[in-house]
Parts: C-alpha cells; sequence; structure tokens
DNA sequence: CTCGGCGACTCAAAGGTTTTCATCGAGGAG
DNA sequence: CTCCTCGATGAAAACCTTTGAGTCGCCGAG
C-alpha cells in the first residue's frame, strides 16, 4: 500500500487504514447510528491518526450543500458603516457562524453594480442560505431574495409586506415606551424625540412607541419630533431645531446613542444643563458612546449580540429543515440607567 | 430532450443546446483559445438562455482551487473591533475581493481555540491563501501559519522574521518622521509623543520615526514619550501624565487619531488652547475622527482601502503562480494639515 | 494521389464524498 | 433444522467540472 505522503489523506485513505469500506467510514464521520461501536473506534482513529479532514468541494458536490451563508449588508451610504454598530454586528455574526462551523461570506453592497453581483452569487447556490441587514425602505435587494428559493433571515424588519419572511427584531417601540415614561416618571413636561430616519423600520417603532408612551396623535408628534438621520451630526442639528421650537423642553428621547452624543454636545453649547434643565435617553446602549459621554448616557439596550445569535440559530433551523415555531421573533429591551435621566 | 425545468442547469445543458461537447463548453467558459469563434457564440448564447452558473463546488473538485480566501484578524482584545478602524479594514477587503470574484471568509481570532478552529480551517485546504491581521507580538497565529503551505499577505509587518514574508505595510516611520518635523517647522519646542503599545510594529515605527525626526537617544525619547494603548481613554490619560511632566509642552505626535481625541479633551481640561498653546498631531487620518474633534485634527493619512487593496492584488498574484517583484510593499503616508497643528 | 501536419473537437477519466441498494451473517421463532 | 428479520457492511452510482489523450477532417506539400 503506497500512499503519497505530501498530499492530503482521503476518505478512502482512512477507510484502508481502519479495514473498512468508504461508505462505513463516511457513516461515522456523519454520525449515522447504524455503525457498529468497533467500527466507529477505528475509524475515529484512523481519523485522528492521518489528521483527515473531509473535503468539502467533494462534500458540497454530492449533498448540495455548500456549507457556507451570505452575510448581507445593504446599505446605500457606504459610510454608514463607520458607525461600530456595524463592527458589532459583524463580530457577533463571524462568532455565532464560527461556532456552527459554517463558513460566513461577508457582502457588502451600496451600489445597484453590488445588488447584481449579489443576485447572481446567491442565485448560483454558492451558500446555504443568508443573514440579511437591510433596513432601509425599498431596498432592492430585498425584493431580489424575496424571489430567491433560499432560506434568507432579516434582522429587523425589512420594509414592505413581512409575510412569511423570517426575521429577528429588538422590541424597538417597547423600548422606547420604556423609555419615554421614565422620562415621564422623572416629572418631565416638555418631552421631545429626536428620530431616526423615516425609511428605517426601527425608527419608525421609535418613533411610534414615543407617540404611544405620550398619547399622540400624528400631528402632535409631528411637531415634538425631528428627524436626526442616526448621525451624530444629525443628532446635534435636530437638537437645535427642537430647541428653537420649543425653548422649554426638558427632556429629549433620541433614537440612537450617536444621535444622542450630538444631541448632548448641542445642549452643553445652549448652556442646558444634563439632566438638571434637559434629561436625555439614547437607544442602543453601545458602550463605547453611552459610557463615555458627559454625563453618562441613559439608554435603552439591544443586545445585538444577542440578535446575530438567535438569527444564525433560526437559519440552521431552516437549514436542517425543522419547522420553526415563530417565524418572527422579538427580542425584548430594556433601560439602562445612567446619569442623563 | 426532457429537461428538468426547475433545476439548476449544469454545463452538460448547455452543451447540448450549443451543440458542442462538454469540454468545449468547459474550454469556452475558461477562456481557452483553442475553440473557433462559431463554438464560442453558441456556447455563450447557450450560457446566457439558460442562465447557466458553473458549480462551484464541481469545479473546486477537480481544480483544487476553492476560489476563496480567508480574511483573519487575529486580535486578543476584542474590544478593538468597536474601533471604526477595524470596519474600514473590513470594507476595504469585501470589496476588494468582491472586484476579483472571490469569495472573502471571515475570520475573527480571539482565543486560544479560535486559533485552533482557524489552524483546522486553513490546514483543511478550505481556502486557496489568506490576508492576515495580526500586529501583535509573539502571535502564536503568525508561526502557525507560517508552517502552512498556503499563500498569506501580511498587513503591516508581524512581530519576528520577515524573511520570505509577503506584506503590504504603510510607511509608519516616514509619517512620523514628516509630523515630527511639521512641529518642529511651527517652532515648538517641546514636543512629545504619544506612542500605541509598544507590542505592535506599527506604533514601534512610528515611535522610531519621531526619535529620528528629533534625533533622540532611547533614553531621550523614552522621558518625552508615554503608551497610550491606541485607544481613546489611554490618549487622555497619557497625555496628562505628559503633561504632568512637561508643563512647558508645547507640541505633541499622537500615534492615532483615537488617543489624539482623548488627548485634546484632557488638553481642554487642562486649560490648553490648541493649537495656540499646544500643537497637536495624530496618526490615521480617519475622517470621522479627525474631521470632527475639536479642532479638527491635523493628521498623517495611511489609506487603509488602498493597502487592502494592494494586498489582494498581491495575494492574487500568488495565487496565479506569478512572481511577484517585491515580496514586501511600502505605502506613503502623507500629511494632511487641517487646525490642529 | 498520398502523406504529414494542424486546428478544432470529442471521449473519458479523474477528483472525493454521500447514499441507495444489495448482501451477508447472526439470532430468534416456529 | 429452516426460515425470517434485522442490523452492519460493501459495491457502485451519482454529483459536475476540467483536462489530457485521441479523433477527425482539411489543407498544402511532395
Amino acid at each position: 500500500m503506497l500512499v503519497s505522503n505530501h498530499a492530503r489523506p482521503t476518505l478512502e485513505d482512512v477507510a484502508a487504514r481502519a479495514g473498512v469500506s468508504r461508505a462505513t467510514a463516511s457513516r461515522v464521520l456523519n454520525a449515522s447510528p447504524r455503525v457498529s461501536p468497533e467500527a466507529l473506534e477505528a475509524v475515529n482513529a484512523a481519523v485522528l491518526a492521518l489528521g483527515y479532514q473531509p473535503n468539502r468541494a467533494a462534500r458540497a458536490l454530492v449533498t448540495r450543500r455548500t456549507g457556507a451563508v451570505a452575510v448581507l449588508f445593504s446599505e446605500p451610504e457606504p459610510k454608514i458603516f463607520d458607525d461600530p454598530h456595524f463592527a458589532r454586528l459583524i463580530r457577533a455574526g463571524a462568532r455565532a457562524l464560527a461556532d456552527v462551523d459554517v463558513q460566513m461570506v461577508l457582502m457588502l453592497v451600496h451600489s445597484p453594480d453590488d445588488q447584481a453581483r449579489a443576485h447572481r452569487f446567491l442565485a448560483g447556490g454558492h451558500v446555504d442560505g443568508a443573514l440579511m441587514f437591510a433596513p432601509h425602505r425599498n431596498d432592492e435587494l430585498v425584493s431580489i431574495v424575496k424571489k430567491l428559493p433560499l432560506p434568507v433571515v432579516y434582522a429587523g424588519k425589512p420594509w414592505g409586506s413581512l409575510r412569511g419572511m423570517h426575521l429577528v427584531d429588538n422590541d424597538n417601540e417597547g423600548g422606547a415606551v420604556v423609555a419615554t415614561k421614565h422620562l415621564k416618571a422623572l416629572g418631565r413636561k416638555k418631552i421631545v424625540h429626536v428620530s431616526g430616519p423615516l425609511d428605517e423600520m426601527s425608527a419608525i417603532d421609535r418613533l411610534n412607541g414615543f407617540k404611544s408612551a405620550l398619547s399622540l396623535d400624528d400631528k402632535g408628534a409631528a411637531k415634538l419630533t425631528e428627524d436626526g438621520g442616526f448621525t451624530r451630526e444629525g443628532g446635534r442639528k435636530a437638537m437645535s431645531v427642537l430647541l428653537a421650537k420649543h425653548p422649554n423642553l426638558d427632556a429629549v428621547f433620541v433614537a440612537s446613542d450617536l444621535m444622542a452624543a450630538g444631541a448632548l454636545e448641542t445642549l452643553h453649547e445652549a448652556g442646558k444643563r444634563v439632566p438638571q434643565d434637559v434629561a436625555v435617553v439614547g437607544f442602543d446602549d453601545h458602550v463605547a458612546i453611552a459610557e463615555h459621554t458627559t454625563p453618562p448616557l441613559t439608554s435603552v439596550r439591544q443586545d445585538s449580540d444577542e440578535q446575530v445569535k438567535h438569527m444564525v440559530e433560526h437559519l440552521m433551523k431552516l437549514l436542517r429543515d425543522e419547522t420553526v415555531k415563530k417565524k418572527q421573533q422579538m427580542l425584548p429591551t430594556v433601560l439602562v440607567r445612567r446619569e442623563s435621566a
């Protein structure tokens, strides 16, 4: 028996060494029950001795499974990726997918070109499923992907009909209600809101929470709300607009920590003390921000790590053809009190 | 001829439709010269009509190429990933790899467990090559990967011998020299340095630039330098230490923008005006930071996008077995003047 | 007219795994 | 003792592509 000693061992080699057939060796590797204890042990020993690693391509060829999933970030404004939130999501995805031993193929989709490429790639069967981060309204990529026979789990609610879609969302509305009520409970009388861009569902949900906590109608809410675009700069500007409109405001619920950081700057410049004159609550509880503002920011925590972990678990179930009890999961949010409110 | 109308078309189908053999169709797809114009056209038409996409697994099986490369971030401190620099690198990698149509498999390596997993994965032949971001001293992963018969391109100099390694570095030392000389040219007399952690080559190179621009020996430099650990908080602290040691300092070269942001805070709190009392130069020119500090930060630009692009190009050459003229490339850095110096 | 050469093409093997189907043997029931 | 059942195993097909070896037809030279 001559074995080329430099090439990687194949299943054949393992089988030979264990004194069984390829088929049996394969069964051992795939944890099939129909295999005797002796065979199992022999094969395992051979695998170890040879340092055998299954050939992914060969396996993929026959199983029609790639062992890879795509992670898609659809975002027309590439600069948004300077947002630390993005890094956190990627990190969580990498970890969660590595834990279940599937390859993560990352795709950043900005332009129509990128969309076409993603389309080709996903349709080409190069991955078994996808995790989709596509927060914006009327995202072409969502429509494209919907038509594909590919299991997809969304982060948060994409725009449009949610029928049959699998997603894991944070309780944005609930968190916003808690945040707003907290301000009310503090005895604040004039509470305003810096919202995110209203082409994102999460921003809308947070706005809705604000409205419902204060029992406002659309018109009433519109007066008290200003769009800060989920950027720090936007938060600054929105805050000054609100200050101009409502000089007597004494509390503000800001729909993201990044914007809240901007809003705090504006408030300081306007000579308002936080929290004495104006109480501030953010959203995200992004530690790198919330703990380092002055004063430290009270914020609604949404656990992105947890969200991504759930997304991966959900997708894995879909890939195993298990029935999922709930297609759409909602993760709780909780208010973290610091000093700003 | 009955074709299951839901299954993905194979090369066989394409060949049949084009009236040629599988072999010829394959040659068309791989741009082989040995094919007649008619055949070429017929096959291309068939491909288009059928929406054919080559089966990656089958191709990988026979070519022993996966069409994927790993992107490894080795970093014992997971929190560092909140650094926007990380997001930028990932983004650049995703884009550059997508452009050459290879899959990016992202791996974040924090723990020894992760290292073992990465080792298995890379040794398992699941990728054709790797891009490695491993800035720290004595990184186990670097030693592991060195022993593998796998083409790897490093970002910056890893610790240890550089013999035979392929890498793309920024001119950290040169940039530091320019930055420091700029401060000198401004007439500053007492110039200090907030360095990065000295277990990273980039930090050392920047420190060396500072030393050489001021013709300092090790001892002299040690007095004027404080380690800020490449974090904002570290920058704050380092700055106050330096202020205490050298109350008369009138300029500081900070080895990263994030630390510079921290240093600026300290300076403001100490009542120093920037740039009148103390001139500040950062490093990275990370727009999201440098443009938003008060005052906007003068900084040394290193173009990470460019660096990653070069890394990918370099790796592609290695994969194509082309000879690379220079194994180790150095990218220029340039001083971007804003208001802080 | 024959032969050699050459370009375009086809045939078929190879690549490593999973999985169906058949086989084999042992043990239990009748 | 025979027949049946059932669990473990093996042989072989299938997955889809690339590629080296071989075929075919045509042209030009002799």
